[in-house]
DNA sequence: CTGAAAGCGCTTACAG
DNA sequence: CTGAAAGCGCTTACAG
């Protein structure tokens, strides 16, 4: 601290009360002070009652972290999110907090530096803040690295299946499936795919468009993105989008809503009609999806039941760490909205 | 941990190597490791050398929150949001993330449980996180109380103006005003307001709207909805369009945008178009408001400039804890989209 | 019921 | 350049 500052006392703050600070001033031992804090046994009802009226009157705060250190307890919660702006994660956030909260463990959030690229930096963090288990919403990593982090610490994967790791996982494929098939249905046959970049945990959605496209057999095209985020997404959709109206796909299927709000906004840039002159299919249904206005037709992941199952998956692991890993998959399932339609001519 | 588990050791994980552990590996101080780890003087390159090595062979991990405990140091920041749905918020988190994760700092999130609530936990449990600011994006708590919890930790708020507490905040007024005369220049007279919860800090916004109507001569007409969010206002979004055309409001300013689109879908649901029956302005130009197909006519708080700016004061303050508090103000501007028209038969 | 002592993983004077 | 000791705020055996 500069020395400048010294004289202005007006900001200065008084170091918070220890539990040492209430036992002096009842002139007793740490050991009661702390007995009786936490409600522990071994404290007589009297004494109880002198020792939190003081603590009270001090002002004292728990360090929940010297606590933790002195318990050789890790009871935090970190979670790993890729990208804040992507409201899918948001919405998992949520419902993770929501769990977490009222069981009284901390939160540590990290979140990655560039949307769709891995960064170490969060991961680091998270594991010299101490928690004792992280969430991790972001496929980013190979598998191996996740087992290989599972090793160091407990994690606990959203939206992703690893073996040996616990997992609230999607079918990824089941979902790109009806979204094709939906598709397929209303009489579509050049589907394109606009895929994010190819990490590991990232296929499956892919992987299961092109399965549902060759047993329709349809020909399958798949434009790819650099990243997740709409924001730099615009660019590839609209190259997907800018050929003669014979060449241009009638339907895009999109890795999640993020791309395809991304190729709303091409089509609109090009003066092509959703669904009139375009379907788009997205995947997460995240918030902005269901927006009046937007009304998106995407594949539902159940992002707050995925959230809140991660949640629970990981209390279960700080509570029993021996327990056998949990997989624990969800099943996807299409919501139709407004931006499917035939296609023209049909 | 029951003891059902204690057998099954291929779940273990081998507790996490300490400076301890590479000092006897090495037959030398825990000094010198803790010296060499941080990159401190006093400790020979040769030296350095071997325990870098080790530590890295050991897997030793750091433990930032014993390190701070040691240190009498609290580095990591806190951040209070009112609601992890409201995008405004997650623009906020990720813009502060932008600014905390590169100084090397951790952040701990805590979220109210219910939004447009006043909730003592998150408050709790980021006192007992030992955070060294918080940073509060939640105008729910009166000015007095927020003043002392500046006394027994820093905050810095966000989007609001405390006098005595580092305030990075917005002229809501003046958004109000220009939101309810870019109403009054399309030809709108009949202009309500739909508000939320009368918290301290949230009440510019409404007297922005007052006061505008009044110097315009209109007559002001306020609805309250009892929450802040989108979920929760379509019960008095549509109480408030369901009427006689001649009675109804022509126009509606919300307090913030997640009730404007609860407008956007009551009048949906009431078969009114926006703009050509209603015309809806938001306030805080969230993401969603931007999306092809919402295009709200909002005011535009710039979310993003004040996640940052707040980040920064967060950090300033624990870097020099004595200096003055900050005052440091956004003037918002209103972004004219397609949810606005002249009102029929104008 | 109450207290003295040791320890969690780390850092910081202080000696040599 | 290197190490022994004390301490951060807390908890946990262990005695009395």
């Amino acid at each position: 601290m500069p020395e400048q500052w010294t004289s202005e006392t007006a900001h200065r703050r008084a170091p918070a009360a220890t539990q040492e600070d209430v036992a002096r001033e009842l002139g007793i031992s740490r050991t009661l002070v702390s007995l009786a804090l936490r409600d522990r046994p071994g404290v007589s009802a009297s004494m109880r009652q002198r020792i939190l009226e003081t603590a009270d009157r001090l002002g004292y705060r728990r360090n929940s972290l010297a606590a933790e250190l002195a318990q050789r307890q890790r009871t935090a919660v970190g979670l790993h999110l890729l990208d804040a702006h992507n409201d899918v994660y948001t919405t998992i956030l949520s419902s993770v907090q929501a769990v977490i909260a009222p069981a009284g463990r901390r939160l540590v959030l990290a979140v990655n530096s560039r949307s769709g690229r891995d960064d170490p930096q969060p991961r680091n963090t998270l594991l010299e803040a101490n928690v004792g288990v992280i969430i991790s919403a972001t496929s980013v990593a190979p598998d191996d690295e996740v087992r290989a982090l599972n090793r160091i610490l407990p994690v606990v994967l959203v939206a992703r299946r690893v073996e040996g790791v616990d997992s609230v996982y999607v079918d990824h494929d089941v979902g790109a499936r009806a979204a094709v098939e939906h598709l397929a249905g209303l009489g579509h046959t050049r589907i394109a795919h606009l895929t994010g970049p190819s990490f590991e945990g990232h296929t499956q959605r892919r992987a299961g468009y092109l399965e549902a496209m060759r047993s329709l057999g349809l020909t399958p095209e798949i434009a790819t993105n650099p990243g997740f985020a709409r924001e730099e997404a615009f660019g590839a959709a609209r190259a997907l989008l800018d050929r003669p109206a014979s060449e241009r796909p009638t339907a895009v299927f999109t890795h999640n809503d993020e791309l395809a709000l991304a190729v709303r906004e091409a089509a609109a840039d090009l003066g092509l009609r959703v669904p009139e002159d375009l379907s788009v299919v997205g995947f997460d249904n995240s918030r902005a999806a269901g927006l009046t206005g937007v009304d998106l037709t995407t594949v539902d992941i159940r992002g707050d039941e995925l959230g809140r199952a991660a949640a629970e998956a990981a209390i279960r692991r700080l509570e029993h760490p021996g327990v056998p890993p949990l997989q624990r998959g969800f099943t996807p399932s299409l919501v139709v909205r407004r931006s499917t339609a035939p296609p023209r001519g049909v």
